[in-house]
DNA sequence: TAATTCCTGTACAAAACTTGTACAAATGCT
DNA sequence: AGCATTTGTACAAGTTTTGTACAGGAATTA
């Protein structure tokens, strides 16, 4: 639903040069089995939108699995149906994650990435894939040389593909309003995406600072937004005075509850306390727990 | 034979020579599709403006990436009677967004983004709107109390969005691979961002690595990327000594040319060049320029 | 004045698309 | 294994799109 209006209308020439399906399977495809029906000119030329390569990229994706065609159309729907949820499939997407990476090679990456999430919903991928790839990345990065790169690679495709999928929900929630931000100094956002997107599946709605944030400009969004909460995520302290002093302002001058997440909430877990705020578990789940009772998502409608 | 006007017109043989495209064409273009109407003289000769020029380099992008001709004009001429083409649309839609982002409104903010995302390419938006906004907010930042979280808020906005574009394309690009990332200390990424969409859309295959990347872990990538290109980018340096030594030495040990973007290009001009490296200007088209008469693109179609 | 450039309109040819039929290799079933 | 179905591709004949060429005349430039 994004830019229909010009963008997306490609013929079938460059359909096929971008899939890399041949023009006459599209309208095989089309013709035997109703496939993909594209746009037309007036004349009877194929136009194809950009929601119509999408989906032939995904048939590609089932087709490698071994899927006939015939059944594609239908297992499209049923695909959320329990994949043998064997733990070897996950350390094989890990594995050839890891080699995607050190080949700094995107494409890979990318197709990899999207067969996982073409084939499993987010909440799994994450718990199943996301997660353990970047504790073993972590430990690989501080072995191998020349991996701050790999980082950076890595760090930056995640954060577009979690990004994107954070602005493009399309629910306008209605639950209580957080502001996430990562703590000074910090400047990986990755946990902190993951925490948004779990959040807002949830309910709640949510004001996306990113990384590096000075506390101090805190009090003014709170008060300009008139949110409902802070959730705060770090792994280091740069300045321990400093963090204890601006924090206790915030707690303390903000009316509502403010939460540490990250390797901060553990290692600094009395001092947070006794500045008012609330330390978070390292946890997904924990966290959204601890969270949801301080402020409890309102379900209006729960069919 | 550069023939210009003195009102900075050309006619229509610099025009075709400019833009490569044949004036036949042009001719063509204007009586099918009424694409590209420019002025003329009393004796009935064709007067282009600068802006019809763009226009036609605008074109010439929309039909590298495989979009008919004819769809080109649809789209073009939707928009134009749509909205005459007045330069009081992007003021309003800059208005627009910095309310939205005064306010932290995520939604308005979407929806203002995509309301001018589906009536104009991204190319148009990039530099009529986003790019201006971004200078403007630069200037209120340092101004306004409390704007260091806008600018969070904003910057962590434009990066999922282009990020997702980004990472969404699905063109195998088979031009030179480019390395492109943010010098140290440079957590900007945006302006990064928007010159690897550029890059990418002319063909180039792009290995995006993000903020302030230490530029001692190039040479690792480069090698194992053989990567044909690196395109750095940045505003400030936080020391200039270390910052000539690194960029000397990466410029020397790698076989590959060096671009540096952004500020820095201007400010240390001098230097950069003196390493060997190749300083680029501020804006994305003559950059795109400069790096393609160093690193051709190898267009397969459209001779 | 002569040479060049540009104008309009018609025409043409290559490229790209369309539909429909056909066929051979791959796959599945008995 | 043997037979039937599936599925990608090939070929043919006709249409549309699109870049370019050509002709005759007018304007510009050297």
């Amino acid at each position: 639903m994004e830019q229909q209006d010009i963008n997306g209308l490609y013929p079938i020439g460059t359909v096929s040069e971008i899939t890399g399906v041949n023009a006459v399977t599209l309208r095989a495809w089309e013709r035997r089995y109703g496939l993909i029906q594209p746009e037309r000119t007036p004349k009877g030329h194929r136009m194809y939108s950009q929601t119509d390569v999408d989906k032939i990229q995904l048939i590609l994706v089932q087709l490698g699995q071994g899927i006939a065609i015939s059944r594609v159309a239908e297992s499209m729907d049923l695909r959320e149906q329990s994949h043998d949820s064997n733990e070897d499939i996950w350390v094989q997407y890990r594995l050839r994650m890891i080699e995607a990476i050190s080949q700094f090679d995107e494409n890979v990456l990318d197709s990899i990435y999207n067969e996982a999430m073409s084939l499993y919903p987010v909440d799994i991928v994450t718990r199943r894939l996301l997660t353990p790839l970047l504790t073993h990345l972590g430990e690989r990065w501080q072995t191998t040389e020349g991996s701050v790169a790999e980082e950076h690679f890595f760090s930056v495709f995640m954060r577009n593909k979690l990004g994107a999928r954070f602005h493009h929900r399309n629910i306008r929630n209605t639950g209580p309003c957080l502001i996430a931000a990562c703590l000074p100094g910090e400047h990986h956002e990755f946990g902190l995406l993951l925490f948004a997107l779990a959040a807002h599946a949830r309910g709640y709605r949510l004001i996306l600072l990113g990384a590096d944030m000075p506390l101090s400009e805190l009090p003014h969004v709170i008060q300009r937004t008139q949110s409902d909460g802070v959730v705060l995520s770090g792994s280091i302290v740069l300045d321990t005075d400093l963090f204890k002093t601006e924090l206790n302002t915030l707690a303390h001058t903000s009316s509502i509850p403010v939460f540490i997440g990250g390797h901060v909430a553990e290692n600094y877990h009395a001092e947070i306390k006794a500045t008012g705020a609330t330390p978070l578990p390292t946890d997904l789940f924990g966290t959204l727990q601890t969270i949801g009772s301080v402020l409890p998502i309102t379900r209006n409608k729960n069919t």
